[in-house]
RNA sequence: GGGCGGUUAGCUCAGUGGUAGAGCGCUUCGUUCACACCGAAGAGGUCGUUGGUUCGAAUCCAACACCGCCCA
């Protein structure tokens, strides 16, 4: 029976400079079928992602490990459901961050026996989707409208056939093991009927009605848009102060605006009912300037008495606040905006004569900039323009066109909020979600109790068209010539056209032309991708989900609605947890931008340095933070880390020639001494803190367990103590079985993060045929018995005196690469003596001496004190004793410095009554060391200046 | 204006009451048969400021400053 073979009579594959050579497709290296060879590979030097990644990626995709069992197979069961990534989007940092946090959470329950599905999917993304096939159109010198809307609408079909699934492919990229037989999108016919279903339902329930608010419209999209499809910032502006006279020629009040064109529209001034400058002139009338209307002055306690003049202009059809001031007060509320953005004054004509205003002719059909421009210039010129100040203008732009954004009076569908609110406030309340990190509780409660109705209706072609008819013949009115509809009245609402009017009989019926919002329908994305409202043994199985993984910016406008939803439409909650990670920001803090070409492209992160280090990259700072500063070092770190996690493997691997796998499987981890101890129960100790770490959505603190482990302790020490005993026949074999248990240990626990190399590197060397792949491989389970405090602190003290020596011999460049004769090892006590003259070989080996020598010497030789013992480095005739008596002085100033500060809180009594009693005690063994140290060096320098 | 987060080594960040840490960068040295995508040894910080609580504060409390996010 072959021992061992070489890689290329098995899969194919050769070394050749570094670099492997694919065969052939079917060529799968380290997939063994059947029976288990005990194998001795030939890995290349440096890691490959590109030979690796997409292989691994496809054979997990064939072998089904992604897919979830629908059936009740006594397993728990664990299910996340994607925040759906917009057709028109491409990878950026933020899904890849995303998706690394969904994938690492998968991997991990899966590997813990979970019965996992996570169902991934599209959002079909309203405006932005209808915008881009808009702009492909204008390149063929086309509108929507030239089209109309069923060719407009196969157009856009058209577009997400070929572009459509683009993203869900780089989620591939990613490594995502995500269920993708459940792939979804919102415009699904299923999806489709369940978005009507909770339409009708809510209308039937009495929580949709027709509306008029002010809204922000888009003029080139000519749609409503919701808050998040705003872009906010502050734009340098003015500030003008307008006088509005007293009808009765006694004085004026002053204004002050950033937007004078809608004062065409005012029909009152308000001021706080508490401002005293305005006392006895409540109820007076004024004269609008220009318009000549006469409009009152309004108590209020909307205006802050603290801002300018403490008067407010009302313009009720053009600002959300001002509209709700004018329902208070019962104001008439005129439209002097068409839906292009520029004026109309004809709802002004009949309140004032407009046909001989001069004025409002001029700005009629005028561009509300230009209009802008007309009005300053007519105030000034009419003496009513006080000042006009340079102001910072908080400014609302259309994310998808960036035109400035007008609040518009217009009549939408509106939900209503509170009633449906108040469930989803009440499971967060007692805890049923929980908010990770916590403080997003706080801001979800505070929004949730101040929730206002929510405008569901876009004025738009893509999406999921309003379900409501309208009849002409019962309200002829409501109509125009043309048959476009003006106003809503009695809407017919449900899931198919009505074939006639219940009301009259008509059948000339018009249905209503809006969208819904994009952001109503996938707030019933996770009972609805699991097949609701159809009653589906995925949704008894999977639902309530466990987590939903998102960014800060949706905690609003999708999570807080899912919670809604979810509640409503299922009487159950749609996940237990919500994390919430960080935004990704690059270097400067900066948010990563395409338009500014300050982001940076995932995918040309995978091209050079592999999936696995992009993921550990971002997963390595993932936690709980606000936001993380990513930039491309971080992924060269994580190559790195990648390449030497796949050559300590290597070093494994190779050193296990002519051993039988199988064998050295069977025996395990027998620790022969302190060191193998120490090693299993580090091992221990890593396993513990990854999974509480991932418990805790600490992603940045298990990668920095596991980092730390794999290179600072077994690296740099474990691998280096073992190469003697592997070399050594009486300890090879029980070496090798250490070796091997270990690195299944390790690449089970970094398979989450990294997941295709560890897959590869595991199925050489922990792959069974009881589990032929890591991915569904059992993830480790700390063992408490394991952890050997002892083992630690004698491994701890051996280590010390290594670095000691090592210490010396830099000092006087004594390179690693040259022998020394031997060095002398002068324990402190009895324990130390006994522990370092078992471990002399060990020392021996990492302080690269050929002898370790016991006592004091009497040659020449450099000193440096260690824990427990204090070593000398023989240097022949190289001394110079003054450059030695200097470092000693140096090493004694900072012992003596660290010696006053544990003194000085030895002699304090308070520190000694009230502290903990073990503190003192490490306070005192500390002192007693220090005060050992410094001894021994006083004593040297002693020595040398005989 | 309200709420929240941050301020720790040159840079990016860990660190929730008890001897200040990591990665990168920097200095010196080194191709020892896993790895130069590496190894060995170093230098570098009065933990934003000011007060308070405490035997003891980077850590808890208060105020302030600056940076950022969300909401209005």
């Amino acid at each position: 029976m072959p021992q061992h073979r070489r890689l290329t009579d098995a899969a194919g594959y050769r070394p050749n400079g570094g670099q492997f050579h694919l065969q052939g497709q079917r060529l799968q290296p380290f997939q063994r079928q059947g029976t288990i060879i005990p194998t001795m590979y030939e890995l290349p030097k440096t890691y490959d992602p590109h030979q690796v990644e997409e292989r691994r990626y496809q054979w997990w995709l064939a072998r089904g490990d992604f897919e979830a069992t629908i059936a009740d197979d006594g397993r728990p069961r664990y299910c996340i459901t994607i925040p759906p990534p917009n057709i028109t989007g491409s990878l950026h940092m933020g899904h890849a961050l995303n998706n690394a946090v969904h994938d690492v959470l998968l991997r991990w329950k899966r590997m813990q026996g979970y019965n996992v599905l996570c169902v991934p999917g599209t959002d079909h993304a309203g405006i932005a989707t209808q915008n881009v096939v808009e702009r492909e159109l204008r390149n063929e010198g086309l509108t929507r409208h030239d089209l109309g809307r069923e060719k407009f609408l196969e157009r856009v079909w058209q577009w997400r056939e070929k572009y459509g699934n683009t993203i869900l492919m780089q989620f591939r990229k990613l490594g995502c093991s995500y269920d993708w037989r459940y792939t979804r999108f919102t415009l699904d016919p299923e999806y489709a009927d369940a978005v009507l279903e909770v339409f009708v339902r809510w209308w039937q329930d009495g929580h949709l009605y027709i509306g008029e608010r002010v809204i922000n419209w888009c003029p080139r999209c000519a749609t409503a848009l919701s808050d998040i499809e705003l872009e906010q910032s502050d734009e340098p502006g003015k500030l003008y102060h307008i006088r509005y006279p007293f009808a009765d020629g006694s004085g004026y009040v002053v204004v002050a605006t950033t937007r004078p064109e809608t004062m065409l529209g005012d029909v009152a001034v308000a001021v706080n009912p508490a401002d005293e400058r305005y006392q006895g002139l409540i109820g007076k009338q004024l004269r609008l300037p220009l318009v000549g209307r006469i409009i009152p002055l309004i108590a209020d306690p909307y205006p802050d008495p603290a801002f300018g003049t403490g008067a407010v202009k009302v313009t009720p059809a053009h600002d959300p606040n001002d509209f709700e001031i004018g329902q208070r007060h019962n104001l008439p509320r005129p439209v002097i905006m068409n839906l292009d953005a520029t004026i109309n004054i004809e709802p002004l004509l009949e309140v004032v004569n407009g046909q001989q205003n001069p004025y409002l002719q001029r700005y009629h059909g005028k561009d509300r900039y230009e209009a802008r421009k007309l009005i300053v210039q007519d105030l000034e010129e009419g003496g009513y323009l006080e000042k006009v100040e340079d102001y910072t203008v908080p400014l609302a732009r259309c994310e998808r066109c960036h035109t400035v954004v007008e609040p518009l009076l217009s009549e939408q569908w509106f939900c209503r909020m509170q009633s449906i609110a108040q469930p989803a406030i009440e499971v967060v309340k007692q805890g049923k979600i929980r908010f990770i990190p916590e403080r997003f509780t706080e801001m979800y409660l505070h929004w949730m109790e101040n929730i206002r109705d929510w405008c569901i209706s876009r004025q738009i072609w893509w999406g999921h068209q309003i379900p409501a008819w309208y009849c002409i013949d019962c309200h002829p009115e409501n109509f125009d010539e043309t048959g476009r509809m003006l106003r809503r009245e009695n809407p017919i609402v449900q899931k198919t056209a009505p074939e006639r009017c219940p009301r009259c009989g008509s059948t000339r019926l018009v249905r209503d032309p809006d969208v819904l919002d994009t952001w109503f329908s996938s707030a019933i994305w996770p009972h609805t991708v699991l097949g609701w409202p159809r009653d589906t043994q995925e949704l008894r199985l999977f639902y309530p989900t466990d987590v939903l993984i998102t960014a800060q910016e949706i905690l609003y406008l999708w999570v807080a609605r899912m919670i809604m939803t979810g509640l409503y439409f299922m009487g159950e909650i749609p996940f237990r947890e919500v994390y919430i990670h960080a935004t990704v920001l690059n270097k400067e803090g900066k948010r990563m931008s395409k338009s500014l070409g300050t982001g940076i492209d995932p995918l040309e992160l995978i091209e050079r340095y592999g999936t696995d280090a992009l993921r550990w990259a971002l997963l390595q700072q993932a936690g709980i933070q606000q936001s993380i500063r990513f930039y491309e070092e971080r992924v060269l770190n994580a190559r790195n880390f990648a390449n030497k996690v796949w050559n300590a493997t290597r070093f494994v691997l190779l050193n296990l020639e002519g051993a039988d796998l199988n064998a050295l499987r069977q025996r395990g981890a027998q620790p022969a001494d302190a060191l193998d101890r120490w090693v299993l129960s580090r091992l221990q100790r890593t396993i513990q803190a990854v999974e509480d770490a991932l418990s805790r959505y600490r992603f940045d603190e298990g990668a920095n367990a596991l980092y730390e482990f794999i290179w600072s302790e077994v690296c740099d020490w474990y691998i280096e103590a073992c190469k003697p005993r592997l070399q050594d026949p009486a300890r090879r074999e029980q070496t090798q079985a250490m070796l091997v248990f270990l690195f299944d240990q390790l690449l089970r626990l970094l398979h989450p993060y990294m997941p295709h190399i560890t897959e590869e590197l595991w199925q050489a060397i922990g792959a069974t045929e009881a589990e032929p792949a890591l991915i569904r491989a059992r993830f480790p389970v700390a063992n408490p018995a394991l952890i050997d405090e002892d083992a630690e602190a004698e491994v701890a003290q051996v280590f010390d005196v290594i670095r000691a020596i090592r210490n010396l011999r830099a000092e006087v460049r004594i390179t690693p690469g040259s022998q020394i004769p031997y060095v002398w090892v002068n324990p402190t006590d009895a324990t130390g003596a006994e522990r370092f003259q078992r471990h002399a070989p060990m020392i021996q080996h990492l302080a690269w001496c050929a002898e370790v020598r016991f006592g004091t010497p009497s040659e020449r030789a450099l000193m440096n004190p260690a824990s427990g013992a204090e070593v000398f480095l023989p240097v022949v005739g190289l001394v110079d004793i003054a450059r030695e008596r200097e470092r000693l002085q140096r090493e004694l100033a900072k012992v003596e410095a660290e010696i006053r500060q544990v003194q000085a809180r030895l002699r304090n009594p308070q520190f000694v009554e009230r502290a903990k009693p073990e503190v003192v005690q490490e306070t005192r063994a500390l002192e007693r060391e220090l005060l050992d140290k410094h001894a021994r060096l006083k004593a040297r320098l002693e020595q040398l200046s005989d």
